[in-house]
DNA sequence: ACATATTACGCAACCGATTGCGTAATAATA
DNA sequence: TATTATTACGCAATCGGTTGCGTAATATGT
């Protein structure tokens, strides 16, 4: 019906200058403050409303922050996702979220879409495939924002948010050992990415501590699709020496595989005790109950978020450019007890 | 480094006209095929890169769609991003998502932001607080398509897509019917949203059809927080005569539930057969395996965006701007078996 | 060879808000 | 009262593409 109303329309009926306007609308203060109750009061009844458009080119910024995350629809994704954008909409930014689907060339694709689109600060969550990031350096030398979070890598002045995953990797396994565990197996996903890698040195350093021989078969890198369960029943079988214990790096794979031992007659934990990682809410309701590490993925987002403003706005203390390393917890279960008591 | 480089920049050193450069690069039609050629190789070795802002502002379009969803981190709504984000993202389109948090008021915020952003399309699921929908008013003055997914209402022109819940609630409870309950309850989500009161008419069809009365007591209406399954308990446990069944608008709740009465001591399916809703991931691993209804998350966001993008592209044929029902499926499981065989 | 059609591009207005600089009007100071 | 400082606004350039209209150059038709 009505065709848009710009702060000429607004400046003609007011008699006054569009730059007045504009001045009024984002409460300037060389604005007197009649005027620009005046002005605001009107612009209110007439259905005024900015273009965006308009404003985001001639400020060269958009209120927007990009995203790109390995796939949206998992539960740590999704919950870490919810954060940010808490965050974002508490400091009226918008959020692009886009999907790399696992693939270094999607992840190239948006990133260039984003830097086109004018976001004003990017927020990445690495693909299993990504081995290099020149896609990343021109927001870099454009002086954009760029964070990463979970599954990171350390480019300079790159601030990143995750959990200590070789501490969690080494309390989990440490935990396996303590209830009695000698040889233990971890299901880990692709090493490449810091957040296997790191749970895997993990692993290895509380074997050491322990005393305990690490063999390469005690490492099967997997992609972490529940659906390939079959591969890591295979390994568990072929073992020279059969486990007593599996870390697995996230719960869904842990999950999946409990099911299928248990449907072999394995006792769960008395044959192998058994260790997640995600506590995916699936971990509380699988018999027996999965014993895994809390990877806070809301809180998770909403310091990546807090953290990607507080530089949007300017309060770039040193601090908020490091890393920042979020309290894993080790969540004890039966799926992993030595003596099955609750 | 380098500054940014625009059309007037190429055009200066190529000795034609920001005119020219802008139509070779959108490869428009009247520009000869060579000098197409040396511009476009050009502008890409200099690294000239669009800048959207101008664009945007010219063509008042942005290459962006809005979505309102009440919560990100849902396994159903996840999926439905992520099939939403798979197709737009396959369009050259960027997705800008916010959440209500099931307040209407923050979902008439978002609206407003999601409108003053400039989105060419909106697509939302609504709060369970919405009780009126003026902030779309603007939305449909001006134009802007706009869809609703899973949690709709029904303005004219706006597509919808979801399942056909009340045939899904029929499904359901004549499954339990048929399975011997004379006597079910119904736990629901709030019955203002269609979701829930459609599967709760399709509830009381199926009562009717088996000519089994429905008493008021049949039905409680929650916000199916599995959190506060006590008070769901206290119903079941102060019903005047015991339920032999209970249907629950979703998931989470039959499995809190589920839990609950395990703990207490009750059978299932034995002395309580249960269906859930949504096939969310927990219900195959709660032993009983918890009967359900397929709820296509993915599927329902692939279908949402293609019908969005259909009517961006202008193929506005009649059909897309109805509702689309999306098939749903019984999924049969030990939690509301007679028999208990496999 | 002359009229007409087509091709290939340039001109300049336009999208709508922002902002540095300049200045008239009013207030404060000497 | 004359002078300086403040206040309150207007002017006009700017952000960088897009696009309707006009036209020179070349091609086509008779």
């Amino acid at each position: 019906m009505d065709k848009k109303i710009t702060i000429y329309d607004l400046a003609k009926v007011l008699n006054v200058s569009p730059a007045t306007i504009s001045r009024a609308l984002n409460d300037h203060p060389s604005i007197s403050f009649s005027t620009k109750k005046r002005i605001v009061s009107y612009a209110q009844s007439s259905g005024y409303r900015i273009n965006k458009f308009a404003a985001n080119l001639s400020k060269q910024k958009s209120n927007t922050i990009g995203v790109i995350v390995p796939k949206l629809n998992s539960p740590f994704m999704s919950a870490a996702l919810s954060g940010i954008e808490k965050i974002a909409n508490e400091h009226n930014y918008n959020l692009i979220i886009s999907q790399s689907l696992e693939s270094e060339q999607k992840e190239k694709l948006n990133a260039k879409t984003l830097y086109d689109s004018g976001v004003d600060a990017l927020m990445v969550s690495l693909a299993h495939e990504t081995a290099n990031y020149e896609h990343f350096d021109i927001f870099r030398e454009q002086k954009i924002p760029l964070l990463f979070f979970d599954r990171v890598d350390y480019l300079p002045n790159c601030p990143t948010i995750l959990i200590d995953n070789k501490q969690a990797g080494f309390d989990a396994t440490e935990h396996l050992i303590l209830q009695g565990c000698k040889n233990i197996l971890h299901v880990s996903g692709y090493l490449k990415r810091n957040v296997y890698s790191d749970r895997f040195n993990g692993f290895k350093d509380a074997l050491h501590k322990h005393k305990i021989e690490f063999n390469p078969y005690n490492l099967f890198e997997t992609d972490l699709d529940p659906q390939k369960i079959d591969f890591v029943m295979d390994h568990i079988k072929n073992a020279k020496e059969s486990f007593d214990g599996i870390f697995f790096a996230n719960d869904a794979m842990a999950v999946a595989c409990i099911q299928t031992l248990l449907k072999e007659g394995v006792r769960i934990p008395e044959d192998i005790k058994i260790i997640g990682f995600n506590n995916n809410p699936v971990s509380e309701i699988i018999q027996p109950n999965l014993s895994t590490v809390n990877y806070p993925g809301y809180e998770l987002g909403v310091l990546a978020g807090q953290s990607i403003i507080s530089h949007l706005k300017g309060n770039i203390n040193i601090q908020s450019a490091e890393s920042i390393l979020l309290k894993h917890k080790l969540i004890v279960r039966t799926s992993s007890l030595k003596n099955n008591v609750k």
